[in-house]
DNA sequence: ATTTTAAATGAAAATAGTTTTAATGTAATG
DNA sequence: CATTACATTAAAACTATTTTCATTTAAAAT
């Protein structure tokens, strides 16, 4: 039992849920796949390597108590499922995700230059922002390549 | 017939496709009923009252299409189904959506400050930005009003 | 330790949104 | 006006997620 075993017992406990093996197991496959965008299904696929007794109904009821509990964040990567990263500080969510269009692959940026105009959208539209979602569309670094590569062809 | 049921009829004949009854009907949907975000269900129920033969398949079929053409532009408003906004110039796509966390309102908001961001994304990612997506998620007018009045009465 | 009990679980059914299938209809072409 | 290729409808299939319900289990009470 590591020390966020222990973070998430009490934090369970302050709500009245129970600390089970299942729910620490998730929690551990999305810490120990950071970065990863997990898929509920594919959470539950690492999950069952080690418990496979779980269903696939205890993983979107845990997802559900880890993103109340902000120990988890859940995103949309238009590939029409819930994808979910680990939620590790509070300045965490101040990154955003770049989305290749040809290959897929999904990137992140650490910078958010996003205080400024939240701070104009208050003043201008009387609407507080308290979060945001920012995606990027293109083309990533070995896509960029691949496309200079196929033109250099038809010279 | 209307000036952009022509643009439409062509558009779809340089794809050698047909200009037909249904897409028009849908094309036509879009167009009077802009900044509504319709889903495609919303779309098949107003389409339905004057064409009660048309199947939500085609609607789908038709999305498809308009989006591919540019005319029609695919969003995800978090409520777990795909909604359509009409595409109506190139410039239209700098307004980001405010989503009321409280009411489930959105709003558009017309600035977009990310041309500065997207060329650091590309200096220093070497990923090529040609689309984005932002969304806001926080409090309208009306409900930063009632959170107010709600507040006081505990005074 | 053992009992109790409320919460959690797994399997399966249900639901929601979307896509595919297959038969039929229809526009355009020769 | 016959042909062919695309489009349509209705229904079935599919995918992701949620709910149901009988059973199990964590943890409080004994």
């Amino acid at each position: 039992m590591n020390n966020s075993d222990i973070v998430f017992e009490q934090e369970l406990k302050s709500r009245g849920l129970r600390f089970t093996a299942q729910r620490r197991a998730i929690l551990n496959t999305m810490m120990e796949n950071q970065r990863k965008h997990l898929s509920p299904e594919e959470i539950y696929d690492i999950v069952k390597v080690n418990s496979p007794d779980i269903g696939v109904a205890t993983i979107y009821r845990t997802l559900l108590i880890l993103e109340d509990m902000g120990l988890v964040r859940k995103i949309n990567l238009d590939d029409g499922k819930g994808r979910y990263e680990l939620n590790k500080n509070q300045e965490d969510h101040h990154h955003h995700h770049l989305i290749c269009e040809k290959c897929g692959s999904v990137s992140e940026v650490k910078y958010d230059l996003l205080e400024q105009l939240e701070e104009q959208i208050l003043k201008e539209n009387e609407f507080l922002v308290t979060n945001h979602s920012v995606k990027f569309y293109g083309y990533c670094k070995d896509c960029l390549e691949s496309i200079k590569n196929a033109k250099c062809e038809q010279c």
